[in-house]
DNA sequence: GTGATTGCAAATCTTTTGCACTAAA
DNA sequence: TTTAGTGCAAAAGATTTGCAATCAC
């Protein structure tokens, strides 16, 4: 890897998608993308920052979300009733979600099969569509 | 009592699901289950309430909701972040989502056919699957 | 410089809670 | 009675907004 200039691939990849490469965004692109796939909500990402010593405000990393969202980087995740999660695996895929512990984890689209969908409503076009296995503790 | 009393069989519903049908509990259960099908959120169905001069608090319609889901009568469908949808439709469905107006609407279990799921992770067992097809305005 | 971005605090929105009051059994 | 249920107002979260200060280009 090239050592030299971390936030080069970062930087582009922000560029690509049409927003200027802050310090904040850049900071946060960081703790997003470089740990591999994850799923964070705002608050989460906000302590983590802090705790590495990042200084972004809240706000800012509600922005940031959902700029990279807009833009396809990330992947808003409803589940919970009152909390957003973000998904930093952005291609085709679902979710389990263990129902004790709020916990997500991804399942390949290839494990799922959809075998059958009804057609789209009048005047509407198939968007995503989100498969959510529900997982309860095995008594 | 007669049984052409309007409330009775929504009696008898409640004190199936080991609920006392309370003035307000009759009232909500009124308004969710005899137009058939429906999707509400806890204000919806508040504002809806007081258009019928049912008086009942916004904490209590809370309180009916959650109570209701957790006997069955009612399923909790989240899609929205930030705002929970109640379904009158307790059985196996899926739904559409109009992402331009929020909305939802029921899909017959059998209009979708999941031809392959993944094994429930160990220490836990397979709960509800939910399909949430996101529909866009045509173009 | 100029417009985009950020931080802060206040505001908003949905949902929950504590507790005294009321009503069903 | 006795206990579950209700209403109210306050509290708790999560998210958004307004606006002045700051930064990227």
């Amino acid at each position: 890897m090239s050592p030299s200039r971390p936030f080069a691939p970062l930087v582009d990849r922000l560029k690509q998608a049409g927003l200027r490469p802050t310090r904040q965004r850049l900071a946060l692109a960081k703790l997003l993308f470089e740990p591999g796939f994850r799923h964070v909500t705002a608050e989460q990402l906000h302590a983590e920052a802090a705790g590495a010593n990042m200084r972004v405000s809240l706000a800012t990393v509600y922005n940031t979300l959902h700029q990279f969202t807009r833009q396809g980087l990330l992947r808003e995740v409803v589940v919970d009733p009152g909390r957003s999660y973000f998904d930093t695996n952005a291609g085709e895929h679902h979710h389990f979600f263990f129902e004790e512990t709020g916990e997500l984890q991804d399942v390949d689209g290839a494990e799922v099969e959809l075998a059958r969908l009804p057609n789209a409503p009048a005047g509407t076009k198939l968007g995503r569509v989100d498969v959510v296995i529900r997982l309860l503790p095995q008594k």
